[in-house]
DNA sequence: AGAAAAAATGTAACCGATAACATTTTCTGA
DNA sequence: TCAGAAAATGTTATCGGTTACATTTTTTCT
């Protein structure tokens, strides 16, 4: 059924070796056997056994990726991107859902002792492997996206987080707002932490205070975030604005807000980071920060082929850029805000 | 650096057979060696070249997953599934974007015949192969997951869309709804033709009068779902609802809804189909089907698994169970139905 | 104890392609 | 025309495992 090279020399009436040649370099072959050869391989439908190709040279062109989940519509983008540039390139993506565990993600970032994979991007800042994993320009086969990992050894591909968020920050604060809670990711993501810094940053030099009780604990899905403002609703402090770690946090906290009552933004404005499609379609329309999702999953997989082809000296880091969006859910702070306890 | 199997066997003092029957049938290699292999295996911290387990055992422990787009929501859920079950066997997924290309489908199809993959996991109703690539059994080496493709040599996992989607009909017209629309998905799927079909049950057994220009294109995005909505607003005829065959055009079609002044579900009543996270979580929370989308892909899994193994005698139609999600966005029809040219 | 059976281990062919090296054929130029 | 260079092709070891078969060791039973 499956035909291989040695059939396909031997109704040729060449070797294998020519037959090998003319796939790899037809120019080293003349063109009276390549055509020969050509005819053989179509009349037998021949099809190289590419695993035999792959464990004989070392390579098998497969990329494993880490991702926290499939079901994060920003991560999913990120994923769409991957794919093209990847398929471009020839390389084929071996997904794993991680779910953040850290012993999953070492356990496939072995693949690539097992020779099962070349390299990995990860979209988490957690570094799978050791320095002994460093190839000869003292890189790791790995490509950090979208979150900032801390790995010297490793190319990165990310966006300032910190002055999005700060320039998010100064949006509101440009709009009157003087009471901004902030629904953030795990603490576990560094993105966060940036996210963060950028937001406090934009307080201090607008002359703000900011308060830790209006830092609300969120994990990027919808429900986190209309629990996370369900609790902004039952406690104390004044709040105008809402600055949300992710697009879905703030869908899910508008859902509450909503619930309540509330109007967005004539009550209280929402903001949110990513841009994903349901926020242009959501009511009101998100503000937030675009980040370039396929242009990130891309250039991790572009940066990555580099480090295998060891056509990288050194771990570049690129940062990409974002895009304030401003839509309806945000708006000039009421002359009264949100306090429930009042 | 990285240590082989003969390594292994010189350091324990065995040959390389008993190396191999230590870690694939220890029960053949008597205690003593098997601990002696063991401790070799760990000081040379050994990892077998899977490359070479693959190749030489002609399995490649890959699936391909053709999926028409990972930025949909629904499908996330399934690989997400997949993902998981796959996993358990200890197969890896090859992930691709098809965008519904039949020629990129049939080219990854393919790596089946390259030993890239044992099988394919396919999302769409387009079967990449032919009549050559059964097996012994009569099977293709494929699953067709969430729509029907009409191949009786592979397994399938699907709902009874038809039955769904007239259930979803009936309790809108239990609402007293006439005049219900309908966005359908492209013609190229089967789904929007059980969808349909099951639309036009509903209407027959109900009395009602199928309507040919209360049908709309779309193609699941939420930018389909918008436009959508935008034609039935500027027609003649009278709409009380909108049946959605997703819910991201659901969503879209709200959002141009509202646009124009209407209130859900007082003056138009809209729902959906698939059950996504947005849907709850929008305003209002969508009326929907629920489909067990992990169960899809975990299913699909151990179904490829099955005829990979030479397990399936016979190519099995699995049906998974949909949930009529009645929530906010249906209520009973208005009075009067909206119809802007009046 | 010794033969036969069972268990443990070893030897080497093999999977399908690649590529180093060897050999043959064709081309070039005095 | 013929030596030498260049081009084309062939031969074969090799990648790292698996496994059929051969051989050796241990166990069992009379």
């Amino acid at each position: 059924m499956l035909s291989n090279i040695r059939e396909v020399a031997d109704l040729a009436g060449v070797s294998v070796a020519t037959v090998s040649r003319t796939l790899q370099q037809p120019e080293l072959v003349s063109p009276k056997t390549r055509a020969r050869v050509t005819r053989a391989i179509e009349q037998l439908d021949y099809k190289p056994n590419l695993m035999a190709v792959k464990f004989r040279s070392g390579k098998s062109h497969n990329i494993v990726v880490l991702v926290p989940t499939v079901a994060n519509v920003f991560f999913a983008r990120v994923i769409r991107g991957m794919q093209e540039a990847a398929a471009a390139e020839g390389y084929s993506l071996l997904l794993v859902n991680t779910m953040g565990d850290n012993a999953t993600e070492q356990n496939y970032a072995r693949m690539i002792h097992t020779s099962q994979a070349d390299g990995v991007v990860q979209l988490r800042a957690f570094n799978p492997f050791n320095e002994n994993d460093v190839d000869d320009q003292g890189l790791l086969p790995m490509v950090n996206a979208c979150e900032i990992l801390d790995a010297p050894q490793c190319p990165t591909v990310s966006l300032d987080n910190r002055l999005a968020a700060a320039a998010m920050t100064e949006h509101l604060v440009e709009l009157g707002h003087q009471h901004i809670a902030m629904i953030k990711g795990p603490a576990s993501s560094p993105l966060t932490r940036e996210r963060m810094l950028g937001f406090k940053d934009a307080l201090r030099e607008s002359g703000l205070n900011y308060c830790e009780d209006l830092m609300f604990d969120g994990d990027f899905t919808l429900q986190s975030g209309f629990d996370a403002a369900d609790r902004i609703l039952s406690q104390t402090h004044p709040v105008s604005a809402i600055f949300c770690e992710n697009d879905e946090m703030a869908l899910g906290a508008i859902s509450r807000l909503k619930a309540a009552g509330l109007r967005i933004p004539e009550d209280i404005s929402v903001t949110g980071f990513d841009n994903i499609a349901f926020s242009n379609f959501s009511d009101p329309p998100l503000t937030t920060i675009a980040q370039p999702a396929e242009e990130f999953g891309e250039t991790a997989i572009n940066l990555l082929i580099d480090v295998l082809k060891g056509k990288a000296k050194r771990a570049v880091k690129v940062i990409l850029p974002y895009q304030l969006i401003i839509r309806n859910s945000t708006g000039p702070a009421p002359a009264q805000p949100v306090n429930p306890t009042q």
